[in-house]
DNA sequence: ATGTGTAACTTAACAGTGTTAACTAACTAT
DNA sequence: ATAGTTAGTTAACACTGTTAAGTTACACAT
């Protein structure tokens, strides 16, 4: 099967993805779509309920894609804090490789999205469920004490997100040098996990 | 001066924002503010640049009132820790009882923003210069130890931005209490900051 | 071979958006 | 009184998402 011949459906994918990735979201538009592909903007009403749905299917690709890179990452390694410090690792660099692809990932809130299949959420709950996993297991081998393993999982991913998304969105202070910034950050959020041999300061 | 006195660029800012924290940001538009007050859209423009520069206009009066809550909640406490989980608090506090508030500080990239006067931001900073300046003499105090204050400062902003965010876009699993996430992230972000009185373990 | 049904697409239109250009009415100062 | 300025107006352009109705082409059954 040629370029050309392409199922209609895969090529407004592929379209409203270049246009979301070399313009920007606010660039995607029904009938910007249609025009570069050939065809009327109304076509593609034929496949997509609307244009939210035809952006839900485009982050379903990019959540699918940054879960593969995470279980990537996970599986290099055994060690369980290695493991953790792995799946994080990941989970930035996928970010920063992929900025426009993590960005349409956080692009439309999920109160717009309730209406589609759960199933569909689960593959994004994967990342979130090996995190918390690990968690677990650090937790039965002393290496950290947390209360809730869910909660602390879904807490690393939202400080990593918050600190991904003031890069990206650029919010830093310019005098701040970006990858020294993430560094530390990694750094900071790592060690609110790790285990204290003797108690800290109280406050 | 009456209500019906105040300027038609007080009553747009007041209409901008009514519509905003009642319907969001998306129901925003030049027509429907102007129609509230009974004018014509485009006398919008003889006040304001643009949409970009009228929502900018609402962005900085949200910011001054964060900036006034974390100088507030600073004060309370002269301790130096007590004082550095005090302007967290604070931060998380606005962001919660004021969520639509802090909506639209985070609403319009700073890309967008660029061309509006430099001073403007430095209101915004006064938070983070806050922090800074506490972490500063948290690490004087051997409280601390990191190795860019200012790093730090801007990192623990965006670590809680990150955990308000994914509160606030309903993000979470539906089966963790947000309170109790919020609670628990706090502590989680504080202990990153601790200083350590023996090594923790390796990774 | 002819008619029926359906799939894939089109055109035209509606109601909305931000924004600009050109116009008008009212007030103010010379 | 006249000229200038201020504060507003209307009309229009070029977009947006979305719907309803119409068209074309092909498959299949009689």
């Amino acid at each position: 099967m040629s370029e050309a011949e392409l199922s209609l459906r895969d090529r407004i994918l592929e379209t409203s993805r270049s246009i979301l990735f070399s313009k920007g979201y606010d660039a995607i538009s029904m009938r910007k779509i249609a025009g570069l592909i050939g065809v009327s903007a109304t076509s593609i009403y034929l496949y997509f309920e609307n244009k939210n749905h035809l952006v839900h299917t485009l982050i379903e690709e990019s959540v699918e894609e940054l879960s593969e890179s995470i279980e990537q990452g996970a599986e290099q390694e055994t060690e369980t804090l290695a493991k953790f410090v792995a799946i994080i690792q990941s989970y930035v660099d996928f970010a920063i490789r992929n900025p426009e692809k993590y960005k349409v990932i956080y692009m439309v809130s999920p109160e717009a999205m309730g209406r589609y299949p759960k199933e569909k959420f689960r593959k994004a709950r994967r990342g979130y469920a090996l995190l918390e996993s690990v968690i677990r297991t650090a937790i039965e081998e002393g290496l950290m004490t947390v209360d809730e393993p869910k909660i602390a999982a879904y807490s690393i991913w939202a400080q990593l997100h918050g600190i991904i998304s003031v890069v990206q969105d650029q919010r830093l202070d310019s005098r701040i040098d970006k990858e020294q910034f993430i560094e530390e950050s990694i750094e900071l959020i790592v060690q609110g996990f790790l285990v204290r041999t003797t108690t800290t300061k109280e406050y």
